[in-house]
Parts: structure tokens; sequence; C-alpha cells
DNA sequence: CTGTTAGCGCTTTCAT
DNA sequence: ATGAAAGCGCTAACAG
């Protein structure tokens, strides 16, 4: 026998199908008997609202549609952590899309979200947001987060330029000053704006107009490949500044295959802070991933229900996390390998 | 101007919805130059369908629900990228409802997905399936991932038992006597499942019929906590055997902080290989998640669509994977820290 | 090939 | 307090 409808519950109870939702609803307008009637009826017959048909008829389907590109494991469960924890709280599910490359899908992806969801949390950093938008369906509130934003749309932004500036002026105050900076792939926000700051405070706070850029990609192994390639050149640097901490663990393990001591001749950094960089003592720079996360969900659902003002960009400020990698001072022991 | 809909493309283009309807699914029975208008008009129009309206029409929502505990992150992530990557491939959205502790949470987010998925994945080491499933909406085809299953209902489980024995062999193998295991949360599935593999290959394998067991619950810190312990009872053991990696991890900790070397003195061996584990060298057993969050997804979707046969479960074996923390033999370069 | 129409399951006026 | 009926936006017979 297929799922109960609300038309055989009202069968059962012998009321009207308003009757019926007007007593699961909460109605005030019903009397307590006839609810009590209803709610035995639907009990008995194991009934449960069809929320597709709820949202049609409501206009209101709360879920929110999380629109990501191809994130590394450990970000991605953070971000998705924080959206769930709020957005659950708030009585909304998560309709999940990753995206990968091209404008296209995810102009593809927000399109077959029409209709299931009232609003978006969406995170582009290799995208032009600006065209992603043009081809959002329209009225869908959304929040954009680590995109190149229009101003007008909401958005959260990490302060990645500050973000590199601190670890910069962390980097010379230990007294290195060759530093090189191993950036993202082209093409993303997060890359382009981690390496404009390191060069605005290589300028700055060394004086250095033409530091030593090597072009990664966000994995491991560029990291790895480009440390290589350092040592191989015969570049004197005694500090490397990897735009990510997944590439920052790539150097360090080219850096063990060559022998050379961390942070002794070389000290790294990283930038994000996931949970294995506490685990290799790895420098780096905070970002409170689930928490913006859960910040993406709570504007998104304030704007639907009207409540707050629809405050454009907002920027946070990683946080800096200074560990073995950057600093011999406390010398830890150390799990054997 | 809202939203358009299917009317105002059939207004634009002088059709009636049917044609409409028909132009955009890619009907045969429409003629060429018909279709043209309706897709310039829609195209004029900026018209996406309403996916909500269409799913409570075709009765079919193309999208799954998924239930999970409260992962830990990057068993998480593992799992949803395997089921993310499926079920996009397969023209399917992901409905996520992150549960935590107890059935009733469990049921209210199942019911809550009622009439917005055709079918679930749902994952409950820490509950009675069999209660669950009772509480389920009725006819919604459910695929169950390392939960108590009742004969009958899909489900993809790990072989626990097995894969503890191989690693409570390897430990022998490698000249280990006294092992520890450290067990998960009491009344997960997973964890009864691994101390009872842990004690049958003990008693089996090295005569040993009440092996040491430390109580804890799947956290790094209950892993150092137990360890901590084992050193101020004095206990001897050469090899600690954790229900999981967080835990091991937690183990290593502490044995570093006691001044204890891994795995001279101790070896350490958990269980999952998360990524992390593999940075920290240690040697567990792996289980493929995101493989089985993308079979999950696979085996479902076959059954929506009549394809495959509803076999009920299936068993998967972890694999070992040693590595440093219970083998002495290659030494390897350390980052300094 | 195209249009008319009856639902999908629910909420919500509008009467009563 | 309750019921009848009109949609929500779309698909799918059923007629032409």
């Amino acid at each position: 026998m297929a799922q109960a409808t609300i038309r055989d519950v009202a069968r059962e109870a012998e009321v009207s199908v308003a009757s019926v939702s007007r007593a699961l609803n909460g109605a005030e307008n019903i009397r307590a008997d006839t609810r009590a009637r209803v709610v035995a009826a639907a009990e008995k017959l194991g009934y449960v609202p069809h929320a597709g048909a709820r949202s049609l008829s409501m206009a209101r389907a709360h879920a929110i549609g999380v629109v990501l590109p191809d994130l590394h494991g450990e970000f991605f469960s953070e971000i998705v952590r924080g959206m769930d924890k709020e957005a659950s709280a708030r009585g909304f599910h998560l309709l999940l899309s990753n995206m990968h490359a091209d404008l296209n899908d995810a102009v593809h992806a927000l399109r077959a979200m029409r209709g299931r969801v009232d609003g978006l949390v969406v995170m582009a950093p290799h995208l032009d947001a600006a065209e992603l938008m043009r081809n959002m369906p329209q009225n869908v509130p959304a929040v954009l987060v680590n995109c190149r934003a229009d101003q007008g749309t909401p958005a959260l932004l990490v302060d990645n330029v500050g973000g590199a500036d601190t670890m910069v002026r962390h980097l010379l105050g230990t007294g290195r000053r060759a530093i090189a900076h191993v950036t993202g792939p082209s093409g993303n926000l997060d890359a382009e704006e981690r390496l404009a700051g390191f060069r605005l405070s290589m300028r700055r706070h060394a004086g250095v107009d033409d530091p030593l850029v090597l072009p990664g990609d966000f994995s491991e192994e560029a990291g790895a490949a480009a440390t290589r390639a350092l040592i191989a050149g015969g570049q004197r640097v005694d500090a490397i500044f990897a735009a990510n901490d997944m590439m920052a663990i790539g150097c360090m393990l080219a850096l063990r295959e060559a022998g050379v001591s961390v942070p002794e001749q070389i000290a790294v950094a990283g930038f994000d802070d996931i949970p294995v960089a506490r685990y290799l003592h790895l420098t780096t720079m905070r970002v409170p991933i689930a928490g913006i996360g859960a910040l993406a969900v709570t504007r998104l659902t304030d704007q639907l229900s009207g409540r707050g003002n629809p405050a454009a960009t907002e920027l946070h400020a990683p946080e800096l996390e200074v560990r073995a990698t950057t600093t011999a001072h406390k010398k830890e022991g150390r799990t054997r390998t």
C-alpha cells in the first residue's frame, strides 16, 4: 500500500483535508477533540507529510542550495559542517552540488536548484561571480563566499591580502629574508589575492620588489614539485610560504627528501589551517572555515525571513598560527617514524 | 518581476503549456519550428523549470537523501565526496542531513525527507537500524551503510571483524605480544565489531583470552587519555591497536609526551586510513570510504530504476596499510619540529 | 503535431 | 470550527 496522503487521513478521521492540515500544523482554529482524532488517524496510517507538495503550495522549500568547487577534503568537510549545523538549527536542509571546473557546470547546477531551494550559498573562487549571477535564476537570494563579488550581492570574503602580509611579517620577524612563494592555480581568487599580499608585503617590509614566485595549484604534488625545482635551480632561500597548507606539506616532503632541515635551513608556512596542519606542526594562517560556512547560512536565512540587512561584503581576517616549521624555539619530542 | 513560469513561456511563444513542456523536455512529437519558438521564448524570459513542481507531477525528485551520524572531518568529506560524484553522474542531487545522537533525531530527519527525495542512504552505526526502518516513511527505498542491518534491506558493511583480525596478526607477526585495544564508543556497531575481532584474533592467534581493553570513543582525546591511563597504571604493553585513526593519533601524542618511542617501545595502529594517517606514518586498515559512498548511491539508483538486484548485504574488506608506527624497518628522515 | 484538462499533495482563502 | 474549492507549476493522458 502506498504512502498515505492527507486525503487518506481526512477520510480516516472523517474530516476535511483542510482540518487535517490545520490539526497537523498547529493552527488555533480547530477543536481539541478534532485535532486528537486527526492525530490518531495520521498515527494509525503512518502518515508523513509530502514535503514537496508542501513547499509547492507554500512557495517555501525550507532548503538551501550549496554550490561548491571541488574542494580538498578537510576544507570541504569543515565548511559543510558549519553550514549544516546552522541550517538544521534553523530548520533548513542542505542541497549539495559540488561543481567542477567551468562556468557552464556551475550555471547548470544553479538552474537545477530552482524550485527546490529558497536560497543559495555559492562558493566559486575560480569563476566570474558577476557572470554567474547573470545566469542565476532570478529572485533567488544568494550569499557568495570567496567569489569575485559584484558589489550589491551579499558576500563573505577572507582577507587573503592581509593574511599574506601577516605571514610575511612573521617570517621576516624570525630573521628570514629570502622568502619564496608558491602560488595557487591561476584564475583562483584566493590564490591571486595571497600572491598579491605576498608581493605587497615583501616590497613594503623587505624592500624586495621582485620576490621569488613559484607556480602551483593548491595540490600537495605541486608544492613538492615547486620545491624540487627550487632546490635543483640552486636558488638560495630561507623560507617557503605556500599559498595553502596542502602545498606546504608537499614542500616539507620534498625538503625532507633533499635532506634539508625545517626550520633550521628553510622555514615553511602555509595558509588555511586545515586540521592536518596541526599534527605536522605547520605554521599557517587560520581561516575559520566552519564559521564562514555557518555565517553564510545565517546571512542567507536572515535575508529570507526579511530580518537582517543584506549588508554587502564582509571580510574575515585569518589568524596567524605559529608552529614549529617556522620557529626552532621549542624543541619537541617526535614520534619516531 | 517574478520568475517566469511555463505559462508565461506558452503565452510568449503562442502555444499551449503542453507544447512548451514537450519542447523543453526533448519530446519527439513536436515540430522543429515550434520547438525553436518555445526555446526562444524561454530564453527571452529567462525561464528555468521549477524542479519542485516537476517532481510533484512526475513523482520523482531526482534527489537522494543522505542521513549521517556526526562524523569526524575526513571520514565525512570522503564519504560525501564519493556519493556526490556518483549522484551527480546519474543526475541526482544530494540532500544532506547530519544527525545527532538519538533515534528520535534520526527518525525526524528521515520523515522530513519524505516527498523531497526518491531514496535514502542511511549510515547509523550507533542506532538500531531495524527500529529506524520501522519509523521510516514507507515505500522509500533505502541503502543502509554500517548499520545493524535487518536482513532484507540492502546494506553495505565493512568487515570490521576481519580487519581487526588482520591487524592483530600483523602486530603479532612483527613480534608484538602484549597488545592493548582502545575501543570506540559503546553502542557503536563498528566499535563493537572491531573489539570482537580483536578479542577473537587474540584468542586464536596469541592464545590470550582476556587481552587488555581500554574504553574510548573515537576521539583523539580518548586515545590520549587511554594511553595515559595505561602508562600510569604501569601496564606493560608493546603495542596499542586503536579502533580508529583519530584515537591512534591521540595515543601517539600521549606516548610522545611520556617519552615513549614509537615503534621501538610501543607500536601503534589505527583503523580507517583517513588522509592524515599517511602523513603521520600510521599503520592502519584502509577502509575505502569514498568508494563505499559511491557504491551506496549506485545501489540505490539502480534500485530506483528497477535495474540491479536489490541484493542484500555486501561486505567490504579493509586492507592492511603498513607504515612506520609498527615497523622500525625503513628509517625515514623527519621534518624537524 | 497540438491543445485541453485532470491531477501530483498540500495550504489557504472564502463561505458557512 | 469546519468544509469546499482554488491554486502552487508542471506532466501526461486524451482528444482532435
